[in-house]
DNA sequence: GGCCCTTGACGAACTGCGTTCGTCGCGATA
DNA sequence: TATCGCGACGAACGCAGTTCGTCAAGGGCC
């Protein structure tokens, strides 16, 4: 019981006094982890070859680190630091959130394996937070009311996730044509003749353009449907920024 | 070379007439892997215990699949056989989209590893197709320029995965708070002021309910291309439905 | 100053994974 | 019946995460 914080200071056990032998560290192990998680992706950061990068065995990592999982969320969190959260107050609010927005979706897209990782850590760290908070702070000055901003933050970051994870993971193989490429391209025309009309526009764009038009789309539609709203169509749409039917 | 389908209906090479010895056959593989993927999770479904459930060894699946990849490629479409397209044509193509999006996602949602799995995977199967095609002849319908189109199919089917997977995790966990719950739940509430108070909305809402919102916010955008009149000056955004800038 | 004992480091081993290979035996052909 | 092609699959390989028992270093105590 008693789950400790996994983010928490955890202050290396003073080792009765005497240094560390001195590579061996939190610090260390996650930066290690990080460098092999960008350079090897995913499957090449192994907690056998963090050890072998730090010159020990993989069952000292067990000393500083609970678990793999503990480790590739400290990992995440340690990438998120890179994000920017702006603190000035201004008028363009809009600008600055899709610049946070976007300073997320580089950090991930930056190394291949890392936006797989956020898919599949739930990212609650310190750096996490921060951009939650910096984003619901934008979504307030924006005039979102609270409760919609709480899932549309939610919306956001799980978009721009799952699109550097998608995007990236695209892009390891540019070469010939990736196996997505060839099923798309190949596509019979009577039997899927829409696919078939625009399946160069299926692939088209690179990471950040399709990501910059997503966040368009989704921001747009967070603020049509407001109650005064101008356009006739939407009567259920309406409830999108407004109701949503209060959470249980 | 010649990479084959892996889709091609491969007709399991007669075996000189015999029958196979009853249950082995690509079929009833992929049967008994859906089956152990929706009881045991994406890690229970292991070569060695789907060869188990078949009373065989591991290695004999390798005559019927190419790869644990190419199998839970196969698993993936054979749960999104469950998706309902329709074919009807009709007025209200809108309400018609959200119930495709609503079957995909229920498809996705109801065993716990397959959303994680379709993340995973690029889905292209005849069924991810065949979904793939219905909601582009529904976004023509509304009026939805193709080049727009052929992004926002992305963009939906993108974001139904990326919710079924984070909604199906969160679900694992129901019985005392989950480690998301827990961290959010704890939040300080001086350093991240927001984030404390709205924390109860931010874990609220079931997946359907989540997904429902959401699924209204990206159709709302992408119909109602500038979220710029509510707010400062957007003249990025008019992009969103419109120009989005032609494919190189 | 020397002994002891706490405590972190880590080699070895366990289980389970995906995948490969070489053998075996069934059953159709001649 | 004898042959033999070919699919089935046991065994083994390398690698994964994790655990355990040993070992040595170093400070505290007499």
């Amino acid at each position: 019981m008693a789950h400790r914080d996994p983010f928490a200071a955890h202050p290396v056990k003073s080792r009765r006094g005497g240094p560390v032998k001195e590579p061996l560290s939190r610090e260390a192990i996650v930066a290690a982890a990080l460098d092999l998680l960008t350079r090897h992706g995913l499957e090449g950061m192994s907690l056998r070859r963090i050890a072998g990068a730090l010159d020990t065995g993989a069952a000292s990592l067990y000393a500083y680190v609970e678990d793999l999982r503990e480790l590739q969320a400290l990992v995440l969190d340690r990438a998120l630091a890179s994000v920017r959260t702006p603190r000035t107050r201004g008028h363009d609010w809009h600008r600055r959130l899709k610049l946070v927005l976007e300073s997320y979706f580089q950090a991930l897209f930056r190394s291949p394996g890392l936006a797989q990782l956020a898919m599949a850590t739930i990212a609650a760290g310190p750096n996490a937070l921060r951009i939650v908070e910096a984003l619901l702070e934008l979504l307030d000055e924006g005039g979102v009311e609270p409760a919609t901003a709480a899932w549309a933050v939610d919306l956001l970051l799980l978009y721009a996730t799952a699109i550097a994870a998608e995007q990236s993971s695209r892009r390891d193989r540019p070469d010939p044509i990736g196996p997505l490429s060839r099923a798309i391209g190949a596509v019979p025309a009577e039997q899927y003749p829409r696919i078939h009309a625009i399946r160069k526009e299926l692939l088209s764009g690179g990471g950040r353009e399709r990501f910059a038009w997503s966040i368009d789309v989704v921001l747009a539609g967070l603020f049509h449907g407001s109650p005064s709203d101008t356009a006739g169509g939407g009567r259920e749409e309406a409830r999108a920024t407004r109701g949503k039917g209060t959470p249980r």
